[in-house]
DNA sequence: TTAACTGATCTACTATTATAGTGCAGTAAA
DNA sequence: TTTACTGCACTATAATAGTAGATCAGTTAA
């Protein structure tokens, strides 16, 4: 039987966003290991695949599971390909440290935009379930953001 | 009696960030803008100044304030500085536009971790107050994040 | 007027980001 | 074994981001 348990990435890449493709790429990839939608030993997409996929260079795809191999998300087996890999506990911690790190950055853009709790309040109760319900994952770039 | 309504901006720069340091400051400036805490005819710190407090080149100062300029956000009198430039309409506008837009960002990155709209409630519970307390304007960078 | 500031313009240089292409060795499945 | 895939290691090129330094003209306040 083929192993045919390749992942498929769907993120949108914003080449205008002030942050680099493979910066974009890399969290994307980084953030769906910690959300366990990609699975311990879960083989990626080839070099060669995903850099067709997202119309960027093998180059830079290269550039990108080498940095996730160093940070200890995957692995690499020559001539077979990148598999992910995953500390139960590092994956517990590092989820929480990004959520409240996503969270600190998020508040204090609000409150230097002058909005109060209550506002974020009702908006979150807006677009929560909104969001939800489109259950697919959402993109991942623009914290970047166009120069035009 | 002099011109002393100088503009302190106080924010750190994270250069080690994937966000280029034109961009943080860029946005910094403009959230300062849209908060209203620059208010307008309000002197920008000068190109040199500026450039000096922050560590980096004159030329990245007049490519940020520049491209503010073509953004609307400030105007420069050649001798004399830049100074804030608002729309009181435009403003508003530009305002929400970026609190929602902010806010779908993070909906997206937090349900992709796999919290909840309750886990969110009370993170922002806890975090709210302390942030508000210390009320000065927090740091804007790393939207990006280090590589090491 | 003078002195010290201001923006504006310019050249030269470096590092990073990304593309483009070649080739080689290891792996997997027919 | 053969074929087609895989990671990996190169080199070369280009655009962008950022540093460094000089010069010039307009503005402001003494």
């Amino acid at each position: 039987m083929k192993q045919e348990e390749r992942t498929f990435f769907e993120f949108k890449i914003d080449v205008k966003s002030a942050l680099p493709v493979y910066e974009q790429v890399k969290r994307a990839i980084k953030l769906a290991i910690l959300s366990q939608r990609l699975k311990e030993g879960e083989k990626l997409m080839s070099l060669r695949e995903l850099a067709l996929k997202l119309q960027i260079n093998p180059n830079t795809i290269i550039k990108i599971y080498t940095q996730l191999e160093v940070e200890g998300y995957v692995y690499s087996r020559p001539g077979a390909g990148y598999f992910v890999k995953v500390d139960k506990e590092k994956l517990k911690k590092e989820r929480f440290v990004l959520f409240e790190k996503e969270t600190q950055d998020y508040i204090a853009k609000v409150i230097e935009l002058g909005y109060s709790f209550d506002d974020v309040l009702e908006i979150l109760k807006r677009y929560f379930n909104r969001e939800n319900d489109a259950a697919n994952f959402k993109n991942i770039e623009d914290t970047g953001g166009s120069n035009a």
